[in-house]
DNA sequence: ACCATTAATTACTCAGACAATTAGGTTAAG
DNA sequence: CTTAACCTAATTGTCTGAGTAATTAATGGT
């Protein structure tokens, strides 16, 4: 077994003002992880050496080297001298990194893991709401009201809209003042944030998700932590359908 | 401002068989990493330059960019041309990726951040338990059964036994058959983990945590959901206390 | 059958040069 | 005085080529 790969064909820096690819070795690294997490290199299959490698990608081997450092650094990969750089097991893999997790829906994403991650979010987020209705403080709710304004204004259909419902989510977050909560929210509101696009990209939004928004603001503005959980837990399980729905079609 | 950082002293490769630091540029990422989570490089300031940096740690440039890199893949520090590379704000840093987690608990980790550690498993492992319930089979079943065997075999106080304790909570994941928590639990139960031989450090266990574990185990394989969580929900809550107790010891 | 030794492969580290990018100051226009 | 466009210098980014160190696998001895 342990045939190597090598890559399809040269590597071209990004354009893209903003994009994880600024760089070459980020470039590489995108190409590389998206290819990974598509499946292209199975786990266990070992990447052809550096030189060779880095030769038919037509860039330096400290370029590559820097890519692989990164795509080591969220565990898709691990090199050892003698033994060349190998795809490591998916279990390994950081998919609540941001940028693994960009890579994940760079491709066709997995329906399977799109389901693991609304299951996530699904226990995380009311309970989060439920913590933030007891903890939250006048400056947590007027960002929760700004957002809301903000995803009222412009629809979900636009980029500044869904931006606003991140900002809803992540006031929600913050408000519970717990570091690892809101890390993983980065993780989670990033993945929702792909899926709806997603979601838009098939059909226009189905349903209003202003009213579910705002039950979960009063209730937390109430101080209700068992009403706010509620109430998320029927906001996320309405996005689930919304999701499950343009998926299937 | 902007007053840039230099380094203390020299690096020396560290000699662990399966440490963080195997290579040089692991070394430099794990001095670093550590170095930026116990606060002595804080958010905004910038890292003297990278010819500047590698000379004083006595590098070549190519170990210190290529460790830089992998902080940048965690997301602690950015780098940009003319700017330099500084430590991001704490809200853009992985604080589940195992890796940073272990530089959280090298140093003194804080309490604030363990306390939010254990409300998100608290959040978490109730919730993978109801699911475990509905969905376990006679091999995730045994997986339990096994590790709880070996927890009662050996004690948590041996290595052995702390490994067994992970490998039932991990069966527990494991048989939710969701691959967001699997990963959740990679990051949790490793920080559980540096808790728990923090805790140990200290004083020996005050509890036999077996009963609260077989709880668990018996309302999973009785696909009982709600005493699943509950069981799970209590177990969290003690580990809790214990770990209170010593930290303000 | 097992363990020490050796050899070959591969990643790792180093050094130095050049290119690309951009922060920050400077100048010009409104 | 404010704002925008422009320039420059400082810094990271990329490349090349050489040599070192670690690890696996084969080899030979016990």
């Amino acid at each position: 077994m342990s045939k190597t790969i090598t890559p399809a064909e040269p590597i071209k820096r990004a354009r893209e003002p903003r994009g994880t690819g600024r760089r070459l070795y980020g470039a590489i690294a995108h190409k590389l992880g998206a290819a990974i997490l598509a499946g292209e290199y199975l786990p266990g299959e070992v990447l052809s050496g550096e030189i060779v490698f880095a030769e038919l990608l037509d860039v330096s081997r400290s370029a590559y080297r820097e890519a692989i450092q990164v795509l080591a650094a969220k565990g898709l990969v691990e090199s050892r001298p003698k033994a060349g750089t190998r795809v490591l097991p998916r279990n390994r893999w950081n998919l609540l990194d941001p940028e693994v997790l960009g890579w994940a829906f760079a491709g066709q994403p997995d329906v399977a893991f799109v389901r693991s991650l609304f299951e996530l979010r699904a226990i995380v987020e009311p309970a989060a709401a439920a913590l933030a209705a007891e903890r939250r403080d006048k400056a947590a709710l007027k960002s929760m009201r700004d957002a809301l304004a903000g995803m009222t204004r412009h629809t979900l259909a636009s980029e500044a809209g869904r931006m606003a419902d991140r900002d809803f989510h992540n006031a929600i977050l913050h408000a519970t003042g717990n570091d690892a909560l809101i890390v993983l929210s980065a993780s989670v509101c990033a993945a929702v944030s792909w899926t709806t696009q997603f979601k838009h990209r098939q059909r226009d939004l189905p349903r209003n998700p202003i009213p579910d928004h705002r039950r979960v603001l009063d209730a937390i503005a109430a101080s209700d932590p068992a009403a706010a959980s509620e109430a998320m837990r029927v906001l996320v399980e309405l996005a689930l359908e919304d999701t499950r729905q343009s998926m299937q079609a």
